[in-house]
DNA sequence: ACTGTTCTGTTGACAATGTCAACATCCGTC
DNA sequence: GACGGATGTTGACATTGTCAACAGAACAGT
């Protein structure tokens, strides 16, 4: 049996959990999720999680996952959109990118591991990460296809497009950037420049 | 006697904690530092810390300070140094900084104030990296005035450097890319592939 | 030197939290 | 209907941040 998405004593407590928790982690931080809390909301009990997940962290992780998941879900959305141009949609991959981090800021750091997540390699977490990565380098080579992006090496220029705008949304999330600038035109920079110094031949 | 020339007062614990709480860090990551673990390291006790910071948040806050401030020494010596040619003095200094994060991963993550620093907008952070955002407008601003860089906006374009720099500080220090790759190599593409950006001029 | 004030450090206590063990309950299957 | 495993509860414990009450040290004014 590979699906069970049956109903025992609460319904589907361990689905509940991660909406929950990502929930929890939208409205107060990823501080304020504690295992009595979120039992509290769920009307369950503080020990009820551990029927699910190992530790608290495993239930961090999990949302975590679902993060990258829905990320990587919006990109391929404008992926697959039809563009004016090509080049338009790539621009516009960046800017919904950064949008992302800025609509759920708690969500987006946690994503990134620093606050609550042990330093372990998890394996699921790096799956959800890398699922993203190689959508991008998808993107990039069907991009030096139509000759918008120098040719070769498309995960090296994959990841130089990536540390960009998880760069800006890390340093808009972060409070790091003045609240005068223009954030949507500072977006809109970065992606540009990127994008040109992506067009010429590296060596 | 010179180990314990000071019997009941320390002498000068604040500056004692911020240094051990840094090496902790670097040693086991910042959720390795306790109040009770950092007292017993210096032979005091676990509350004395409280009449040096108001709580622990605030001495954490005193070592990321302390980080963002060597950060910027580092870049400031690059800046000062003599190089062959300015534009590869720039590209140093990129290199130079990704590779602070590489040497000090917990460090330069606590920094970023993720894992153990509340949300609130700490004003001694929040001067401290921008100290190192002005200088590096400094910096942008110089290679405009040598024609390097593409005039106009040098904080905006400040940004779009810091983001990309510290994008990939990010993604190397959380294991996001893939250990195969030439890590030097990866550094190198992605602080040329900045330049080659910038040096187009933008809308 | 005496004294009082302030700075610095200690100890005891408490609440919050993650987590485990023991127990209870509910479900589908023989 | 009984059984076994899945699911949930309660009690307990160690760890941790933090505060209140207390104590020793330095220092200024007399």
């Amino acid at each position: 049996m590979a699906e069970r998405a049956h109903a025992y004593h609460h319904g589907d407590l361990r689905t509940a959990l991660v909406e929950e928790a990502a929930a929890m982690i939208s409205e107060g931080g990823a501080g304020s999720v504690t295992m009595r809390a979120i039992g509290g909301r769920l009307g369950v009990s503080r020990a009820a999680p551990y029927r699910h997940f190992p530790d608290k962290t495993a239930l961090l992780i999990a949302v975590a996952v679902q993060g990258f998941e829905r990320l990587r879900g919006r990109l391929e959305s404008i992926a697959a959109a039809d563009s004016p141009s090509r080049l338009d949609r790539l621009l516009r991959m960046g800017e919904e990118y950064v949008r992302f981090a800025l609509e759920h800021p708690a969500h987006y750091r946690l994503m990134w591991g620093k606050e609550a997540i042990a330093r372990k390699d998890e394996p699921e977490l790096r799956e959800a990460a890398g699922a993203l990565l190689e959508h991008l380098v998808g993107v990039i080579e069907s991009h030096q296809r139509s000759g918008e992006i120098a040719p070769g090496d498309a995960r090296g220029r994959a990841y130089v497009a990536w540390s960009a705008v998880h760069g800006l949304a890390s340093l808009l999330i972060e409070g790091q950037i003045d609240p005068k600038v223009d954030v949507e035109g500072l977006i809109r920079q970065t992606t540009e420049t990127l994008l040109a110094g992506l067009r010429i031949p590296g060596r």
